[in-house]
DNA sequence: GAATGATCATGC
DNA sequence: GCATGATCATTC
């Protein structure tokens, strides 16, 4: 997909598309961007984000910055349920499992990408055909004072385990918000990380994830 | 039913 | 393989 318009030059200009496009159907969207409507996502997982990302000018790629550097805001499209609740964790960016040194939760991806976070929640019940899915209103977040203490706290428990060596023992029920699940194409995907001795050891990519809880506590005080 | 771990598509 | 966009599907 092809970006269909420039960056928008102001967060007002972004929040003026993306509430021009609430509201509309993935068929009417995909009609816009002149994609074809996918019968299902088994095969077309990140389809949803690509199509929001054209149609509000991001550029694509898959650069670990932000979607909207200029204006310091990342877009995620969030699958919601019938009563505004998440239907998914969202992926928020790779986990640094190697040459860690240095890497603090200040100048960390992960408080990088959620400085400023425009939502784009979007009807994703499977009973709910993709094409007669709809866009909901945006929500554009900053983390409160409560919620990045939370965040920091969370990544600073999982980011010292990958320093100590003991990525094998991280799984996804560590952290009250923040998670670590593994992050590839499949299980023969390899790379290096620290092992318990210190040493070099090979294990799966992993990326860190918001709980369902916290980005639902996140979308709920924007529509109370 | 929900959560964890696994997986799919794409561009370099 | 890394990093983006995520959802699937097995397990609990």
């Amino acid at each position: 997909m092809q970006p269909l318009l420039p960056p928008p030059k102001s967060i007002d200009e972004l929040l003026e598309r993306a509430e021009s496009i609430a509201g509309l159907s993935f068929t009417e969207l995909a009609d816009m961007a002149g994609v074809e409507l996918p019968s299902n996502f088994k095969h077309h997982k990140g389809w949803t984000g690509q199509l929001i990302e054209v149609l509000l000018g991001s550029y694509a790629g898959s650069k670990p910055q932000q979607d909207f550097p200029d204006l310091g805001v990342e877009l995620k499209t969030i699958p919601i349920d019938a009563y505004g609740k998440p239907l998914e964790t969202t992926y928020v960016c790779y986990a640094p499992l190697i040459n860690v040194a240095g890497i603090e939760w200040s100048n960390s991806n992960v408080k990088n990408k959620l400085s400023c976070v425009l939502w784009m929640p979007v009807e994703g019940s499977r009973d709910i055909l993709p094409q007669d899915r709809r866009v909901a209103m945006p929500v554009l977040w900053q983390p409160s004072e409560t919620q990045n203490a939370v965040l920091e706290q969370d990544w600073t428990e999982l980011q010292d385990m990958i320093c100590l060596g003991q990525v094998e023992k991280i799984n996804a029920s560590i952290g009250q918000a923040l998670q670590i699940r593994p992050k590839a194409a499949d299980g023969s995907s390899l790379t290096e990380a620290i092992g318990a001795n210190g040493e070099v050891i090979q294990t799966r990519p992993r990326g860190y994830y918001l709980r369902k809880e916290f980005t639902h506590e996140i979308l709920k005080s924007y529509f109370s």
